[in-house]
DNA sequence: CTAGGCGACTTGTGATCACAAAGGTGATAT
DNA sequence: ATATCACCTTTGTGATCACAAGTCGCCTAG
């Protein structure tokens, strides 16, 4: 057989409704405190409330929706200690990765997050929240991805996951028309293999931006 | 009314199962690559496959449970990388919990601390792996709570169900007769408000016990 | 005009069913 | 004796339904 298997040709229902889901909350297409019914979901996918409530449960789970006593659903509202707990696992978790992705981080990568980052200035200038949260998580994304640490990584989603609607709630009223200044450091430190400097770049990067939503 | 409500009398199915499952797995009743059955999970806790089917999504987006392609779910058997990274987590994660719990660290919390580590010593004795696992994640448990950074505990929380069907294997095979030294450091660098001591016994006590899986 | 209550509608929960795919088992051919 | 194939059982998926609880709006009484 020249081509045994397609792999897996049509993706089950609930697990194309939840990437879709997750791809809105994760990149700020919903507001914090947005609620959600199964049946709408449903109804949105032309699917049954059965693979709607799965992928629903799902991101309960990794804390992208909150549940109310009586079970409604919604995008959180995140408290200021939770933001503040989150920027901290940000931290944590997004230098260990970096630094992980420092040794193998060779010239072609560095030059595809200066492309990246080219797209996150646009989006800046655009004004455009959501182009800004996508490109800019794609740029964090990239470099983690060479960290070769899955389960590390996964982690740090779950946290952009429980971030996305606040940080629309951010982006949206912020004003800036910059391009992110910690995104170069992060590259120049990449480039001159500076470890406590990529530690500190990449730690003020991801604090910067949340301490802003505490204010 | 004195009694508004008693508050959730009767908690749903499928939360009910997924506590069940949760704690099984977290405390190392099954055995890794150990396969599940909706239907057999439904028929042991004399409820349907719907209810059984949302706990066992919930936990497989926790990472405690693993789907194959065919969507057969079982508890996962780790590699080596993967248990390296885990425990990287664990290291990273309690010892921030732990800075953040000891200066609320009250004589009273140290006196629990030091009953619930004679409980991890009877179960070492005992050869009680099980007891073992709960014990010890009862007391680890316990001073995170007081670090008062419930996102943070989640996460960490998390990281041990994910090890947990693995830790089972591991200290099936582990003939130890001591109590864990580890937490008597813990304990004294709480007593002494000695930080830098702590996130060492912390570090030391997490990363302990997760080498010897790697061997 | 406002507060309280009644009723209709919305929504989540859990059970059941039909269906397709995967796995396992036994028979058969070489 | 072993490899292969066919059949049957097991299993997950998704749709539908009945039901209970919650929510919202409107109406009425004060």
């Amino acid at each position: 057989m020249i081509n045994p298997k397609p792999k897996e040709v049509v993706p089950a229902a609930h697990d194309r409704v939840y990437r879709a889901l997750r791809s809105r909350i994760m990149y700020g297409d919903i507001a914090p405190g947005q609620a959600l019914t199964l049946r709408g979901i449903g109804r949105e996918f032309g699917v049954s409330m059965t693979p709607a409530r799965e992928s629903v449960r799902r991101l309960v789970a990794e804390g992208a929706l909150i549940l109310s006593t009586s079970g409604r659903v919604s995008t959180p509202e995140l408290s200021n200690e939770r933001i503040e707990e989150l920027a901290v696992l940000r931290s944590l978790l997004e230098v260990e990765l970096a630094s992980r992705a420092l040794p193998r981080a060779h010239i072609a990568l560095i030059e595809r997050l200066q492309m990246i980052n080219a797209s996150v200035s646009e989006a800046v200038q655009n004004r455009d929240g959501v182009g800004y949260i996508r490109t800019n998580l794609e740029f964090h994304r990239t470099l983690y991805l060479r960290a070769q640490a899955p389960a590390i990584l996964a982690m740090a989603e779950t946290v952009w996951l429980q971030l996305g609607p606040t940080m629309r709630a951010l982006y949206g009223r912020l004003r800036r028309t910059e391009a992110p200044h910690f995104h170069k450091l992060i590259i120049a430190a990449l480039k001159a293999g500076d470890e406590p400097g990529l530690r500190l770049a990449v730690r003020s990067d991801v604090t910067q931006g949340l301490r802003l939503l505490t204010s």
